[in-house]
RNA sequence: GCGGGUGUGGUGGAACUGGUAGACGCGCCGGACUCAAAAUCCGGUUCCGUGAGGAGUGCCGGUUCGAUUCCGGCCACCCGCACCA
């Protein structure tokens, strides 16, 4: 349907892009245009530009490209500006994708990986990306994982990694732990899962310990998005509260007290009943006597985090017929079970306060337990107030509540906490959500924790010596579970410390680790040790990073932490490993169905003649879906190989930056392509047909032609030069166009003094001005203005605006009557106040609008507006 | 429920510290070239109105000589978190 694009036009001349784009690739390629080096001698200022690295699925996708088009935009431009930039490329290799290809298919999770590779690094070859491809790996390499595990051994050494027996998120479908941030609704974030609760052993890496640092850092990076230091500080989730111990009433049992984390202390004297979750010990020892509570907590418990979600108002409980005695009022409360309780957050228990907390409430009215209202909501009277079906959690005066009455919460709270740490029943205590981060992971394609396992030493290191522990590749996949749990020899080692019969640990990594710290290694991806100091305290942290809003907790968080942890073991120094976040939309594409609703790919429909939307084959009608993101499953996906091959990867490069501002969502759309196809085409025919631009001294004289070119020309420069730095690469595409309509416009001046020499200025600019969004078109016009140069458009310095030559020669000043526009003026730059004035005053729609009216006052704006303000 | 964002022509979007709303692209309309078409080039294109003029940046109100921009209150849609004590 567009094969007539690319038919040549016999009269015009014609951009050959699948001749230009390699050879240049080639070009860049053997002047080695983007390799840097680990510790540069040559005094630049460096700047690291990065995008999220991708998994090796086997093929690039419109995100990708859209992805490293920006970033290298970036990486260009900022080299032009004299920076010495680092713009590396690797493979985020390890993953369920080679396992369940090898369950699946059979071929090796490592040849699957490695051919992936080789594909997708080809693809992305093709776009005409500024990587210093020296600094290539996959997470996968030994040469990398093995560092990781030396990385996750001084980290034990450090007492950052511990081994800890709890209840993790279990995936009943890909058959391992996931960490909390990779729950989704109660759901694996990649099977879809509903996750169990199940007790293991595992290990974990102490991110707590650094929440507090990790969320006041946040204030400080202002090159992140809001919403994703906000979405980071919510996840960490500080909150200020007490813990409270609550004795039980009958001392006969192993535990004695309970201790609850609350954030309303103050409402103590509310209180009706104390809840703790079906993992607390405390139940467990219910359990052991009572087979009704063993058959409550044993309900909970299957019923996982999901269930919880699904049906959010049943609150369940199950009495102990424990008592508990509150230390504020001696009053006795009945101690439950209750599903509502997470043994993850605070304690694992909870005091209840119906009156004033809606879940309590709830609990409270479905189990008939007393509720009694100890804050008077401003308006009310203390006599007739009473809790219905609403909890009240608003401010007012407290009632009912001993020596905090009359108090109004907040200072409550305070005189509270101050009693019971008084009392030694509590103390003031912040709390955090973020949980300890689990990295066991029950699969064969990640990097081996290294440690093993001895009867008689307990937990030993692999010594150093050793790393890489390398994955074995004798593997099989015929049963499910982990293949390196099933491999007869692997995990048999003698104990290095004692020398006795010993197990490895065959669990790998969470893949999270492998992408925690590859952005360091890039900084020296050949060094003996995981990181070369001198190398990553030069180029960390990243200038600008650049990757989907998808990661904006998971990845980008345990980057954060795994900076500060290899700053601890002493590898690097930088406190953040990203100054400047860039988080981009996704690509969007119609999706259309077949009229029996399956799925159907653009290139299997067409637009009819009338309008409607048809199968190619048969005719048949199509429906045409919502305009959504791009995905496999909804087949609404345009394949960037063919894209590149029939348009050319400037094309491609150029209409992913022109539609809209980078970080909302991009429709791809055919007509938005050939727009940008054409526009390559109009470029190079703009520079082959151009009359005479010659360089050489600067004319002494200049027409007015050429002077305006000359405007035109530098100010484009300004214009782009602001709106890449804004990463603005809509708007710097729109002034590009501008400049060419302005340039189209300038070619129709009759031949006048120094308009050849403002044209090869104008044309030697826009060569370097459109290099970053179209880098192969930048080098074939920087070849045709001036055939003898040898020095690559690439490596050419950024143009530098003239002010004196971006000022206009005359200014248009509107004029308004009331703040209405009634014409508008051209005026000098240096024209007096008073003559505009005059001549504003003077139009004749102005005069019209002023007739029979007293001027007030008189607004005038230089070079911009003229205001009358009448009366009458 | 809590937190955040967005709302501008047919359409994607632009608009500096409040100063001519709609840059630029797509689409559409007209013209040139052509036997014709495609491609290309030129011009037009917020709405109502022949015109003068009027209306207009989700809605209502406020501040101001002047508001897409600042303030208050709504509405719609989107995103994140969510039994977090």
């Amino acid at each position: 349907m567009t094969t007539e694009i690319i038919t040549p036009v016999p009269d015009a001349p014609r951009y050959d892009f699948r001749a230009a784009e390699p050879r240049w690739q080639q070009a860049w390629d053997q002047q080695a245009c983007f390799r840097v080096e680990d510790v540069p001698t040559d005094g630049k200022p460096k700047y690291y530009v990065l995008e999220m690295f991708p998994y090796p699925s086997g093929k690039i996708h419109m995100g990708h490209v859209r992805n490293y088009t920006l970033g290298d935009v970036v990486a260009r431009y900022k080299r032009a500006r004299g920076f010495s930039v680092m713009h590396p490329m690797g493979w985020d290799a390890f993953g369920l994708p080679a396992e369940n290809a090898a369950r699946e298919r059979g071929v090796h999770p490592a040849k699957w990986t490695w051919d992936n590779i080789a594909a997708m690094r080809t693809e992305l070859k093709r776009m005409g990306l500024s990587i210093d491809w020296a600094r290539e790996f996959a997470t996968c390499d030994p040469s990398y994982y093995g560092h990781q595990q030396a990385l996750f051994l001084d980290m034990l050494k450090a007492g950052l990694a511990e081994r800890r027996d709890a209840f993790v998120n279990w995936d009943p479908v890909d058959n391992t732990v996931l960490a909390n941030e990779q729950v989704i609704d109660g759901r694996g974030w990649r099977s879809g899962a509903l996750v169990e609760k199940k007790r293991l052993s595992t290990w974990v890496l102490r991110i707590t310990d650094a929440a507090p640092d990790l969320l006041t850092a946040l204030d400080d990076m202002e090159r992140w998005p809001e919403r994703v230091r906000l979405m980071q500080a919510n996840w960490i989730g500080r909150s200020e509260g007490a813990r409270v111990r609550f004795d039980l009433e009958d001392p006969q049992t192993e535990i004695g007290a309970i201790e609850v984390y609350t954030t309303r202390p103050d409402t103590m004297f509310g209180m009706s009943f104390l809840a703790i979750a079906a993992e607390h010990p405390l139940a467990a020892q219910v359990a052991r006597t009572n087979p009704d509570a063993a058959a409550f907590v044993a309900e909970v418990q299957s019923k996982g985090t999901s269930e919880a979600v699904l049906e959010t108002l049943e609150k369940k409980g199950f009495p102990t017929g424990l008592f508990v005695i509150n230390p504020f009022t001696g009053n006795r409360h009945p101690v439950w079970i209750a599903n509502f309780v997470l043994m993850e957050y605070g304690t694992g228990a909870v005091f209840g306060c119906p009156a004033h907390d809606q879940r309590d409430l709830d609990f409270a009215r479905k189990y008939d337990l007393q509720v009694t209202a100890v804050v008077l909501p401003p308006a009310e009277d203390a006599a007739t107030f009473a809790v219905a079906d609403k909890a009240y959690d608003g401010t007012g005066t407290m009632i009912h509540s001993g020596f905090m009455d009359g108090m109004a919460p907040e200072a409550a709270k305070t005189a509270a906490i101050a009693e019971l740490d008084r009392m030694g029943h509590g103390k003031g205590v912040v709390n955090w959500r973020l949980r300890d981060w689990g990295v066991s992971r029950q699969r064969y394609w990640g990097c081996p924790i290294p440690v093993i396992h001895c009867d008689a030493c307990g937990v030993v290191p692999v010594p150093k010596a050793d790393l890489p522990l390398v994955l074995p590749t004798d593997v099989t996949f015929d049963r499910p579970g982990n293949p390196l749990d099933h491999h007869p020899t692997w995990k048999h080692v003698a104990c290095p410390s004692c020398g006795a019969p010993a197990t490895r640990e065959t669990d790998t990594f969470d893949t999270f680790v492998d992408s925690s710290w590859y952005f360091a290694r890039f900084c020296s991806p050949n060094a003996a040790e995981p990181v070369l100091r001198e190398a990553v305290d030069h180029w960390l942290p990243v200038d600008q990073y650049i990757g989907g809003i998808e990661h904006a907790i998971l990845h980008l968080l345990y980057s954060r932490y795994f900076t500060r942890a290899m700053g601890m073991t002493g590898h690097l120094s930088a406190k953040e490993p990203f100054a400047g976040l860039f988080t981009q939309g996704m690509v969007t594409h119609e999706s259309y169905k077949s009229a029996d609703g399956a799925w159907l790919y653009p290139e299997q429909v067409r637009r009819a003649e009338d309008g409607t939307m048809v199968q190619n084959d048969t005719g048949a009608p199509v429906v045409v879906g919502r305009i959504e993101a791009m995905s496999k499953s909804k087949r609404n996906t345009i394949d960037p190989a063919n894209i590149i091959a029939r348009y050319g990867a400037d094309t491609a490069r150029w209409f992913i930056l022109s539609d809209n501002p980078p970080e909302r969502d991009i429709e791809w759309t055919e007509s938005g392509v050939l727009g940008a196809y054409r526009f390559t085409q109009r470029l190079f025919r703009l520079v082959e047909n151009a009359q005479s631009a010659t360089p050489g001294p600067l004319p002494a004289e200049f027409g007015p032609a050429a002077r305006t070119l000359r405007r035109v020309t530098h100010r484009t420069i300004a214009a782009v030069t602001d709106a890449v730095e804004a990463l603005a690469f809509n708007v710097a595409v729109a002034r590009i166009y501008e400049f060419a309509n302005g340039f189209a416009d300038a070619e129709r001046a009759a031949d006048e003094p120094g308009l050849s020499w403002a044209r090869f200025e104008a044309l030697d600019a826009l060569s370097v001005l459109i290099a970053p969004m179209m880098p192969h078109l930048a080098e074939e016009i920087g070849l045709r203005i001036l055939p003898d140069r040898s020095d690559l458009v690439a490596d050419r310095t950024w143009p530098v605006a003239d002010p004196a030559l971006t000022a206009a020669e005359s200014f248009t000043v509107a004029v308004q009557v009331m703040g209405k526009l009634r014409a508008t003026i051209d005026v000098a730059p240096d024209a007096a106040e008073a003559d505009v004035l005059a001549a504003a005053a003077a139009e004749p729609n102005v005069e019209r609008a002023l007739e029979g009216k007293r001027i007030v006052k008189r607004v005038y704006v230089k070079n911009r507006i003229v205001n009358f303000v009448v009366a009458g």
